[in-house]
DNA sequence: TCCTCCCTGTTC
DNA sequence: GAACAGGGAGGA
């Protein structure tokens, strides 16, 4: 389930794959995939792949329509075409012959300049821990989700989601502006003032669990990390987020902050579906405290971690450790 | 502020 | 064959 760790690590060895393309053809093969405000995928064939960014869990690629094809389209800045994964989104490159798999909900087929190729190379090398050339993988790798084959020129991106949970919204910022999800998501947790977080969670009747869950206050926590933080900061996640002392609140982001950091130092955790860009698993899971440990001992106090509901979320944290 | 639904593969 | 995983929308 991608977080905003796993998004941060997607976005970084999709970029070598991607950045610098034109999208010659864009097509969605499921339209509950997209989002009614989105514009047709169609209206993006021309554009250029400008930049791979994260905003919360939103893969954002920023689109240089200077040349698209559609007339509506043609120029507009600000461009983005936004994919939110929730459960079980995947982004990867495929050679251009291979053929959409049966949770493929969009392809784009990707173009790589003439000028851009030397780029793309230099580009792919220079993220650490991955494979250093750009790679394109095959309809056999594609089932096996492994084992990328090395290959330049076009390719086809892949948007899959099995529990077809996530959506893609193309748009000018007037589109995203009307996205409630977008104009209300809020602050990135890793650039967050220790002033500006208490301040949000004052007042706050409900549940801290529920505080750090919600978008609106915070844009990218989701379970593992909730759970992850909380227990790091000996924290009872039932516990009323105003009721928490300023010192607790300060322990609690920076638990996060450094939950986040190390969890994207290891390329994100893999649970079931996540793989990143390049098709690998992410390492955090390793290193998970509490998050799908319930019933095993504490790794502070060896007592037995306790199962519960908390914001609608399992939740597994110590009775002990954490008050 | 909390609950239900959406969706499908995996596990019990 | 039911329970479970869960982010976010929408309704109670």
């Amino acid at each position: 389930m991608p977080e905003l760790p796993e998004v941060e690590t997607i976005a970084r060895t999709l970029r070598p794959h991607v950045q610098g393309c034109v999208i010659t053809n864009a097509q969605l093969l499921r339209a509950t995939s997209q989002h009614p405000l989105s514009l047709p995928l169609e209206h993006l064939r021309g554009c250029r792949i400008a930049e791979v960014g994260r905003r919360g869990k939103l893969l954002l690629l920023q689109l240089d329509a200077s040349n698209a094809e559609n007339a509506a389209v043609r120029g507009c800045k600000d461009l983005r075409l936004a994919v939110h994964l929730r459960m079980t989104g995947r982004l990867m490159t495929y050679t251009p012959q291979t053929a959409p798999g049966p949770h493929t909900r969009c392809v784009f087929d990707l173009d790589v300049p003439a000028s851009q190729v030397g780029t793309q190379k230099e580009n792919a090398g220079a993220h650490a821990g991955h494979a250093s050339t750009v790679q394109v993988k095959d309809a056999e790798d594609q089932l096996k989700g492994t084992a990328p084959d090395i290959h330049e020129g076009p390719r086809r991106l892949f948007f899959d989601d099995v529990r077809a949970f996530g959506l893609v919204l193309a748009g000018t910022p007037d589109i995203f502006d009307r996205w409630p999800f977008w104009s209300e998501l809020g602050p990135e947790p890793l650039t967050l003032t220790p002033k500006n977080f208490a301040k949000s969670l004052t007042g706050r009747k409900s549940a801290i669990k529920a505080v750090l869950l919600d978008q609106k206050i915070l844009a990218g926590v989701g379970n593992i990390y909730a759970d992850e933080s909380l227990f790091a900061a000996g924290i009872d996640p039932r516990r009323k987020a105003a009721d928490l002392t300023r010192v607790q609140m300060d322990t609690l982001l920076k638990a996060l902050q450094d939950v986040l950091l190390l969890s994207i130092s290891q390329c994100g955790s893999s649970i079931r579906d996540y793989k990143d860009a390049d098709g690998n698993a992410g390492a955090f899971q390793n290193t998970f405290a509490v998050y799908g440990r319930g019933g095993q001992p504490c790794k502070k106090c060896g007592r037995p971690l306790e199962k519960a509901r908390v914001a609608g979320r399992g939740t597994v944290y110590c009775s002990q450790c954490q008050r």
